[in-house]
DNA sequence: CCATGTCTTTGCGCTGGCGCAAAGTTCGGA
DNA sequence: TCCGAACTTTGCGCCAGCGCAAAGACATGG
């Protein structure tokens, strides 16, 4: 049994206890924070949902260069890849902070989704959010410039993981600079003198791996 | 009746009959070159499989600035989209030669999902893969120089399309530099450059909106 | 409370690649 | 055969953003 908030959209629409029994099914998982579920090149033998916490995936090009995909949270798949092509994972996914998942092998998810057809409908609907989602961000890696990237990668994650406390939306995730430079495709330095004009401006407000965003309508402005 | 060389990834395992039924539920339409099928946003009505010619699928951002996210050639579908969602269309789609398509409403192709399961599977395995392309093109634009994704962008389009002759590989789609650039993440100015001086070095041979790769050793090796 | 490691900031110089402008080339149609 | 439209090339200047270096801020454990 895991203790799950969110439940995927790729198990939407089916009842109680066949989500319970699609769950036993599963084998869980506890990652302490910088670990690593997968990695990039490795046969992919398991899909998994997480259930509690984060990961990050990233991609790393021949010369080490490393860029983040997305992030995944709580009651998101990934590595839909294992449940359909015996190939290899694409990307390598980390914990971000402590973090909990339910694995599925290949035959167990194929099993799953001839006894439920559901699924496999709703995982074309995942995968498919997900294709525009990094179609839109490759848009903007070519067209647009480094800070309306860097705004749009904040606000991405404002949505995805924002909290509302008096001060603002404060993203709620360890996100150092380093981190959002890589989900954001520039450089540490570019994303330190971002977001100290930005706090200049009273646009966000930072620490430590800790941004809150005090005025998210003049970041969508910059956005545009 | 449709005059298709290569069944779509999409129908495959299926009988011939089953398969001449289901083209026979589907629309066909025909091309001139420099045509739109559909537009970005448009609500999405149909999916469609190309039978003859190729289309280039293109995205636009608010400032009109447009990249190119993939070229799509006989036997391929595209437009998944609005066989699950009710969604818009995420990206342009404009022939690039004379081509011929086969369009699906959105119901027939849920009923055709649902008569012939495998649709559905196979329709999971054709995105993943696109997934996988246009993630490792965003690490690509994210983390190589100009140059270097010029390289890969030819040699994607030369084993997507490439045709041997006695000079080299001909790349057999009308490709103006503007094109390449669009394709590429970058400018008309730079690919020209670019191509000259591969072409002063005998790796490649170009003339007006043709490109013909006749080093490919060459160019693999300075893509890394 | 200090020590150590990690994260962040900022000055500075450099350069890859953009984009205008203008000339050259190619193609199709009248 | 000539014209005009579309495509391509190349010189030139410029600047966004990279990346080193060095100093500062913060956190954790002993």
């Amino acid at each position: 049994m895991v203790d799950c908030l969110t439940k995927s959209d790729v198990f939407k629409g089916l009842a109680e206890d066949q989500y319970d029994r699609i769950l036993d099914r599963g084998m869980n998982k506890h990652l302490p924070p910088h670990q690593f579920l997968f990695c990039q090149s490795d046969p992919a033998s398991q899909c998994y949902m997480v259930t509690k916490g984060q990961l990050k995936l990233t991609k790393l090009n021949e010369n080490g260069k490393i860029v983040t995909i997305r992030y995944v949270g709580s009651g998101e798949l990934t590595a839909a890849v294992a449940v359909i092509k015996n190939g290899v994972y694409p990307v390598t996914a980390e914990s971000v902070q402590e973090t909990e998942v339910v694995g599925w092998s290949q035959p167990t998810m194929m099993e799953l989704m001839r006894q439920f057809p559901e699924i496999a409908i709703n995982l074309l609907g995942v995968i498919l959010s997900r294709i525009e989602d990094i179609q839109q961000r490759y848009l903007e890696v070519c067209t647009e410039q480094v800070d309306q990237r860097i705004a749009r990668s904040l606000l991405r994650l404002m949505r995805w993981k924002g909290n509302k406390n008096k001060k603002g939306v404060l993203i709620d995730i360890p996100l150092s600079r380093q981190s959002l430079a890589d989900y954001s495709g520039t450089t540490l330095y570019t994303v330190s003198r971002t977001l100290s004009a930005w706090e200049k401006k009273g646009w966000i407000e930072t620490g430590r791996e800790r941004i809150i965003v005090t005025d998210p309508h003049a970041l969508v402005a910059f956005a545009e």
